[in-house]
DNA sequence: ATTGTTATGTACCGATCGGTATGGTATATA
DNA sequence: TATATACCATACCGATCGGTACATAACAAT
């Protein structure tokens, strides 16, 4: 897949082996306090080999970002595709539950704090979380205003507005999750959240 | 007040005055983004006054943390003081809004966003900062147990679960603000979470 | 005026930052 | 086997990091 059998030595490691590790290096310590030392040594490789097939730092990053939205953020995508409003909101709360309280992960969302402030120098960076997560909110917002005509969501209030205002309670949930709030607290939170939901019938 | 007036040379500047742009600084650009030259060039002094006042970058921070406490973020306290449970959930949202609305400040929460990750080094920083956020959301669940006392607060959800639930709407909130969202998109979420809290009447 | 004390500006420290030049090594093609 | 190609390890680059030594300047006490 990866070894498209070019001339040449071959790699010596698994490109999406090693961006995996990058990841959680990225994850649990943020863009700028992630160093180059941290992610090499993580990824079993050295500066050169990861320059000549990521780019740079930056490179690395926002291919391990893509890479984040697949697997371990994975709940948003297959809960937009639930059936009903309800649905939807049930599985995007919950999903954020379970896999905010997963300890195989770092705590919180890499969206979210890998790049929430930071020097001069990782603006672009900053910028690009910034658009991943208004893209997310807006995902939800065409999502919502289909159950709206769908019937199944009533148009009491916006889409846009429950749109933000799901995305607002998400957002304060990764952050209790990094406060080492536990996995039974996190489904309280959703609980509470869904039984209260703005809307729902 | 800051000037004892002691033996030897006097500071060529206002303490308070140069930690509010400290202050202005570690919050637009986080513990680690804040370099020493940002800081010292804000408030406009040189490192070795920086240093013999604050003792270093760390302990500047923490003074910083604390001014920001009783400032920008000074809706917390007289919201507990508020009547009502509703008084102070209502009091709590709606500071909240218009504090992360106002453009006079960096946009956000510094007690959220200048250390939730970040390198080895900036491990005691972030650790302070998960327990500002524990001790607000204490604060918080006391005074609502007071008002369950009171009658002004069912019972059906503990103290407890509605001041996380509460903490967490709050915190999502500072994270919209860095997405850029209007002051009436903040007001707006405040109205709704307010609307549907649990416990309310 | 002298002395003691504190603050200031400059210049510097070792360590680390992100990023790269270089030379040796392993592989595919010919 | 010869050669071209690409990867790997080491060592290095200028810049910046947080922090400090040192000489000088400004004040209070004597």
């Amino acid at each position: 897949m990866s070894k498209t059998s070019c001339v040449g030595r071959p790699k010596g490691f698994d490109v999406d082996d090693v961006l995996e590790k990058a990841l959680a290096v990225f994850w649990a310590k943020g863009y700028e306090g992630a160093s180059l030392s941290d992610l090499t040594k993580a990824m079993g490789i050295n500066k050169p080999s990861l320059y000549s097939t990521f780019g740079n730092k930056e490179g690395l990053f926002l291919k391990a970002v893509d890479l984040y939205e697949q697997r371990p953020c994975g709940y948003f995508r297959p809960a937009l595709e639930e059936a009903t409003a309800k649905a939807v909101i049930t599985a995007m709360l919950n999903g954020a539950a379970q896999s905010l309280a997963d300890h195989n992960n770092p705590q919180g969302c890499m969206l979210i704090q890998s790049a929430l402030t930071g020097s001069d120098d990782c603006e672009s960076v900053k910028q690009a979380l910034i658009s991943r997560r208004r893209d997310h909110q807006n995902e939800l917002k065409i999502r919502l205003e289909l159950a709206q005509q769908q019937g199944d969501l009533t148009t009491e209030y916006s889409a846009e507005s429950l749109a933000q205002y799901l995305a607002t309670i998400i957002q304060g949930m990764t952050i209790q999750a990094t406060n080492c709030s536990s996995a039974a607290e996190l489904q309280n939170i959703a609980d509470l959240a869904l039984s209260h939901f703005p809307g729902l019938e």
